[in-house]
DNA sequence: TGCGTTCATTCACATATCCGAATAGACTCT
DNA sequence: AGAGTCTATTCGGATATGTGAATGAACGCA
């Protein structure tokens, strides 16, 4: 698929677009997603995860929740977060091997040049 | 590929990438990567085309640049700007198909819940 | 060299985001 | 209904980000 047979987007969808890569931009959240690509889980089992307060993962999770990346069902007391669409976590995972590619270019052009000096 | 298959990634990893993922969360760049996935080109024409001030689009290009996502090429006295990544373009639209899926999620689930009342 | 074009940076201000601590709210289960 | 548990929100302060206007720097080209 190249530019010409995508889809216009409307300013709205736009806006949308950036509010998802913008909940996907830090390292928390990040951590979160990955770890709900694994299993569903619950709020303080995430905390206790990632070593960090409740109300913090909790409005991390409102974040994803407003950006429609995650979906909760209630289990007794717990309230059991994961993925809305578990497809997200392959699209963030290919985000992250291209990261690998341009720190690994850039590793390389910086050797290039080390041994021009 | 699973969760279990996954590279388990460094602190200096997760940071880099959430710092990808922000510089893709905003309009206006989400704009000019289309642009550039589209053709190559210089400041001036992205400001054209976006009806916005040079600055603002410099500014723009400075945070894409130091995430790594594009590159240039001097031609003449302009600076070209092009995706360091192509795929990177694939990536993004993927993440955008996924939100027009939540998308249409959440309009169903809104008439269901008119039908409701 | 120096003019002119193109791009980058700075400044000031407004807005948004992050965090921990404390608190409020919601729901289950007895 | 009430206790207890789990989650969400609020508050205050620090940090970061977005923008336009003005300015500065870099480079090609005559």
């Amino acid at each position: 698929m190249n530019a010409s047979t995508r889809v216009i987007p409307n300013e709205e969808v736009i806006l949308l677009h950036a509010k998802m890569c913008r909940a996907v931009g830090d390292p928390k959240r990040i951590q979160i997603l990955y770890l709900l690509a694994d299993s569903p889980c619950s709020v303080n089992t995430l905390a206790e995860l990632l070593s960090t307060p409740q109300p913090t993962i909790s409005r991390h999770l409102a974040t994803l929740r407003e950006s429609g990346m995650v979906a909760t069902t209630r289990e007794g007391t717990s309230i059991i977060y994961r993925l809305a669409v578990p497809e997200m976590i392959d699209v963030i995972d290919s985000m992250r091997a291209i990261l690998r590619t341009v720190i690994a270019r850039q590793a390389s052009s910086l050797e290039d040049d080390l041994l021009l000096e």
